[in-house]
DNA sequence: GTCTATATCAAGATAGAC
DNA sequence: GTCTATCTTGATATAGAC
């Protein structure tokens, strides 16, 4: 990890943001140091400062890239079959939640950290997320093709549920993706009626 | 919050404690100084150390407590039908998640803060609570009762999707408790194919 | 049992040399 | 762009008086 002097920009800023993301997840926001950052990334704190105004800041970026990368990624299509357009939430929010775990988890639980202001502008965006999939229970429903007494209840709660896999899953383990995918997806359909 | 000398043993503990859950559960553990919990309570941090032989043991009592209440409060009722068990279940559990949101969030968030040997210990306790559970379903799937394809996933999925309710529920807001009850409920019985 | 005072250490952040 | 050095603050924990 030793580094002697010597520009290296281009990666730097990269790794820093990797090195935060990872611990900050791993041991919580207040828990880790900008020295930790650092000497993960192997540079000097001081060299953080550079990149980022300050810890907060570091913080506030991670979740808003990580929302937005959310959003654009995510295709839903309103003219497909609600049953598809829910497995296909299904599939995303699994994949996303084990491929980027820790920008999910951060999402999810460091909000509390931020400022009012960068919370407010972070949650803003995790609801406009929790949207897609209500629009499609809604659509469901309204088409008669799913039974939901609460779809705002049940929004949250599907996402609480898919998102938990983090919590326990391990690759290499017992069970495959495709696996998470069908019984995962079975849960799902049987909670909405589909 | 100022307080003159003056010996209040029997109720200076339980401050600590319930003062100690609140912080850490709003903040984390790591971002509260024992600095704020002092004053919370009304006394001198110096004064935290009669108490508890440090931070850590802090935290861990508290969990440790928290996961022995659960279990405690809890009664299965094996001879009973599995769809009014799960209901129960179901119940328990919002209610818990609920009266004791401080000490469930602790339970799954902040184990990450424990040393390895609380670590383990705590990690047992949940993992016999979610037997309960998985003890259901695995009931209800030899009586031919649910239709459920993995016992242990839909255990995990099922119980991260009722602790959820935390995140959104806010008493003297749209729906009441019986309401929960019923969405989850209706969820939960869709989702195992009761 | 509680307070005051303090020892010790580590945190976030900045300044200036290279 | 990065390093070294440092300022300032606040953390956990302890010692001893009352």
């Amino acid at each position: 990890m030793a580094r002697t002097q010597g520009s290296r920009a281009d990666i730097t800023g990269p790794l820093i943001r990797d090195a935060a993301r990872s611990l900050f997840a791993r041991h919580g926001y207040a828990a880790v140091s900008m020295r930790q950052i650092a000497q993960a990334v192997g540079v000097q704190a001081g060299t953080l400062y550079a990149y980022t105004a300050d810890k907060q800041a570091l913080l506030a970026d991670l979740l808003s890239d990580h929302m937005t990368l959310l959003l654009e990624s995510w295709q839903d299509d309103p003219a497909a079959a609600v049953t598809a357009r829910l497995d296909a939430f299904v599939r995303f929010h699994i994949d996303t939640s084990l491929d980027h775990a820790d920008g999910v988890f951060l999402s999810y639980m460091e909000l509390r950290s931020l400022t009012p202001d960068n919370h407010a502008r972070i949650a803003a965006l995790r609801r406009r997320y929790e949207n897609g999939l209500q629009n499609i229970l809604d659509d469901g429903v309204a088409a008669g093709v799913l039974r939901v007494d609460d779809t705002r209840l049940a929004t949250m709660a599907l996402i609480a549920m898919l998102t938990g896999v983090t919590n326990w899953y391990r690759s290499g383990g017992r069970l495959d993706r495709q696996a998470l995918y069908r019984h995962y997806g079975a849960l799902v359909r049987g909670a909405v009626g589909a």
